[in-house]
RNA sequence: GGCGGCGUAGCCAAGUGGUUAAGGCGGGGGUCUGCAAAACCCCUAUACAGCGGUUCGACUCCGCUCGCCGCCUCCA
């Protein structure tokens, strides 16, 4: 299969170091907020893309860090009057909540930067060592220009970079540099270092847990595309400054970027929508195939009737695993989709194909169905391949046991009347039903009904 | 100033140097059905921002122009 590298800027044929298992790491969230469409857009991509390695035969070794102490998380915690600790604990609580909303797999791992203190020691240490690092102020930083690959990611060269001045330039070598280890603050969290008391630089964590759960040449590391510069940049050059195994990641992976239109969203207008609020609307299938109907590296423009279309579409996936088939009969072979299924699929994730493959397959299923072939492989087929992209095509449906026999009780005692051939009967059974929020369909095979739209 | 992306039907969105430019949504017509719903069938881009160039041939490659956007500062 192949993969577009950021790093060589084209498709490559995918080849994991050991044999098949896959060493992948994805940049998590600063936890400071609950999250928004946005990291839905990143890690639906990355799920996807997770599922479809693993669909594949390999074993991922997926790690996501949490970024658990920085400036923003202070300042937040500080607002609130609350310890910091329980700021990021509940907003982990809160990603959990969401991912799991969107059927996102877990990671198998997730390490947090402050759980990570002695390794990034290790690493700031080392890179002081190895004279890439140097001390300032209590501070210890990345000295860029002794990294000649610098810049290889962003394919830009280091002097023509624009550079702003931060109020730490003082302290720095060059303004370009970077901080490893920042010294504490009064009054903000702190661990000892060597160098004094002090926190993680942002970059830092990402090189620590990544080389250290993962090892010093990762398979996928990937992120939204506004990482691409500085942090994965500077990422590279600490890791490989670092470990001395070159390249620190064999491809690089970035997914387009949420994009608003005209009703601007960020968060400085506090207009952004939440994850919460997205799946009030819509289901966790219809903002799924919303996002991959896009390809991963496309922008993503939000959109509400897109967004409200995309529920259509999955409704009707469902709707066919629900068609009638007759057992015994021909049997339809739904292997031709699952190839183009795939196909689709090992040319860098193009998921908007394979999306294409499975609508079409839908509307074989429906027509055979009412052929009267047998179906029923199909459907399991249809229902394996949605799985593999992250599809659950069940309905959200909250009805207990015994509003469920009272449907059913109803719409045997419709039946009934439309055998006798009261419809009017029939009709009003129907309309009540309705102001249940119930629709059904009569079939030749039954009456089937489902939760009104 | 540097780096990068996008501009395909009413809307969303794939794709290819050359017989029919995926798929979804919406719309129109039909079939089926007691009706409805669902489903199915047919139709809905002589054309891929504009202008040049390369080529036997480009929407697909190259250049330029216009428009939109991202990054270079925290951000998935």
């Amino acid at each position: 299969m192949k993969i577009f590298n950021t790093l060589s800027g084209q498709k490559e044929e995918f080849i994991p170091q050991q044999d098949n298992e896959v060493k992948m790491y994805v940049c998590g969230v600063t936890v400071y907020d609950v999250c928004h469409f946005g990291h839905a857009l990143c890690y639906v991509s990355f799920d996807v893309i997770r599922r479809y390695l693993e669909y594949k035969g390999y074993k991922v070794n997926y790690v996501q860090n949490f970024t658990d102490i920085d400036d923003k998380i202070i300042n937040r915690a500080n607002e609130r009057g609350i310890p910091w600790q329980d700021l990021v604990e509940k907003y982990i609580a809160e990603y959990f909540t969401d991912m799991d909303a969107l059927n996102i797999k877990r990671a198998t791992l997730y390490p947090r930067a402050t759980g990570e203190i002695p390794g990034i020691i290790e690493v700031v240490r080392t890179l002081l060592d190895k004279g890439h690092a140097y001390q300032s102020g209590g501070s210890v930083y990345f000295r860029v220009k002794s990294f000649p690959g610098y810049g290889k990611l962003t394919h830009q060269n280091v002097d023509d970079m624009r550079v702003t001045a931060t109020t730490e330039a003082e302290k720095k070598e060059d303004p370009l540099d970077f901080a490893l280890w920042k010294a504490v603050k009064p009054g903000e969290p702190s661990w000892p270092s060597p160098w004094g008391d002090g926190r993680p630089g942002w970059h830092i964590e990402c090189t620590a847990m990544s080389t250290g759960h993962l090892g010093n040449s990762l398979d996928i590391h990937g992120g939204g595309q506004d990482l691409i510069f500085p942090h994965h940049e500077n990422e590279t050059a600490q890791s490989e400054c670092y470990t001395g195994v070159v390249p620190f990641v064999r491809t690089w992976m970035h997914n387009g970027f949420l994009q608003l239109g005209a009703d601007k969203m960020s968060k400085s207008l506090g207009n952004l929508v939440t994850v919460k609020q997205a799946l009030e609307r819509n289901s966790a299938d219809a903002i799924r195939l919303f996002i991959i109907s896009s390809y991963y590296r496309m922008p993503l423009r939000y959109s509400l009737e897109a967004l409200d279309a995309a529920e259509v579409g999955i409704d009707r996936m469902r709707t066919a695993l629900k068609a009638g088939g007759k057992p015994g009969a021909a049997v339809l072979d739904a292997e031709p989709f699952k190839a183009r299924f795939s196909e689709a699929m090992d040319d860098d994730f193009n998921a908007p194909q394979a999306v294409a493959a499975l609508f079409d397959l839908v509307r074989e299923i429906n027509r055979s169905s009412e052929k009267g072939l047998d179906v029923g492989k199909a459907q399991q087929m249809l229902k394996e391949l949605a799985a593999v992209i992250g599809f659950t095509l069940e309905e959200t449906n909250r009805l207990s046991v015994e509003e469920e026999m009272e449907i059913e009780t109803l719409i045997s005692q419709r039946n009934e009347h439309r055998q006798a051939r009261e419809w009017k009967l029939a009709d009003e059974i129907r309309d009540q039903l309705a102001k249940m929020g119930i629709a059904i369909e009569d079939s030749p095979t039954g009456t089937i009904w489902k939760i009104a739209r």
